[in-house]
DNA sequence: ATTAGGG
DNA sequence: CCCTAAT
């Protein structure tokens, strides 16, 4: 592990970098440079000699100043369909090849509790059998190339073209380890060790993942027209700093005020879900919260457990759940794999 | 604090 | 999603 203590550097350079951008986004100054760099908003006119010091960054720092190598390091995603382009944007120069090892084996192909369906009351208008429904051997290999997946296509077009051009997804990853270093700084329900952590693991998810396990959800989710009622869409359980930021005690009054929260899980969050889960595995829940993916950053381990019973249950019975559900088929056929079922 | 499971 | 029991 060599290149540790430079990785603790890097952190809190970033660290300090992100209280001075954000007291630059208060003074209104000067943050073309970061705009440009992690596709932030401009805000207004700079001072030149400012933002360079700025960029130049503490010392040791000088050339240093934009995503580590790491960071930018960019790998086609997991769900994405197979993309012709892409030969191999091999990380720039620095070593990212460390720890391959780890992914193969120890993890999520653990005790998986199947949730046995308890007699569900509709006969089958469908059923997971090979024959009818393709479940083919290969079909379950097939999975993360699956191209008739264009739900998915579409929901991962973003990320997909920030892996265009390096810069973006330079800006990507920065944007995903900006995610970290601010939660660290501002909550400070991260110890610096912790958010080390998170973001050593987030950058691993980046590397064998591909950019697109941290590239942000911007607000994708299949929010239908009409359907806001009522309850503040922002930061449901966010109220005051926790675990994850925050684990609502709702009192008596809030949650007779707040009947039930309806936030459909957007397909990048299943998505975010299952790479966490290929991560952590099964039942972490907390860990996978703690890897901090964007997509899924407001989403408590509890809504994680949730959503995991809802997929194994829908992966196992595709009649669970609601008929409307925009889970892709590959998804299930993860979860199908994850759990040890026959795909 | 986390997790599993019922509602 | 929410709530609670059990770790």
């Amino acid at each position: 592990m060599q290149g540790f203590g430079e990785d603790v550097l890097f952190l809190s350079f970033v660290v300090g970098w992100c209280s001075e951008y954000r007291s630059r986004c208060a003074k209104g100054v000067g943050t073309s440079l970061l705009q440009r760099s992690a596709g932030l908003q401009v805000v207004k006119g700079f001072d030149q000699q400012h933002e360079q010091a700025f960029c130049q960054g503490p010392p040791g720092f000088s050339s240093r100043v934009l995503p580590h190598p790491a960071w930018a390091a960019g790998l086609p995603p997991l769900f994405a369909p197979p993309s012709q382009e892409q030969p191999d944007q091999a990380s720039p120069g620095h070593s990212v090849q460390a720890s391959q090892t780890q992914r193969s084996g120890s993890v999520s192909r653990r005790k998986v509790g199947l949730y046995q369906p308890p007699r569900r009351r509709t006969p089958a208008r469908r059923s997971w059998t090979r024959e009818e429904d393709g479940w083919s051997s290969d079909s379950c290999e097939s999975f993360s190339e699956d191209s008739r997946a264009g739900t998915v296509q579409e929901d991962l077009s973003e990320s997909n073209h920030s892996s265009q051009g390096s810069q973006q997804t330079s800006s990507s990853a920065l944007e995903a380890l900006l995610a970290v270093a601010d939660t660290c700084t501002n909550t400070g329900c991260l110890s610096p060790e912790e958010a080390l952590k998170a973001a050593r693991q987030r950058y691993e998810l980046a590397r064998t993942r591909g950019p697109g396990a941290l590239s942000a959800e911007q607000d994708d989710s299949p929010r239908r027209a009409g359907e806001m009622s009522g309850t503040p869409r922002a930061s449901p359980r966010a109220s005051r700093p926790g675990a994850f930021g925050g684990v609502s005690k709702l009192t008596a009054q809030q949650r007779r005020a707040r009947h039930r929260c309806n936030n459909p899980w957007s397909i990048s969050e299943t998505q975010a879900l299952l790479e966490g889960i290929e991560h952590c595995g099964v039942g972490k829940w907390a860990d996978i919260q703690r890897l901090r993916l964007p997509a899924i950053i407001k989403r408590s381990p509890v809504d994680l457990k949730d959503k995991w019973r809802n997929l194994s249950r829908l992966a196992q019975d595709p009649n669970t759940g609601r008929a409307n559900n925009t889970v892709p088929r590959h998804f299930l056929l993860h979860v199908r794999r994850i759990l040890g079922l026959p795909c």
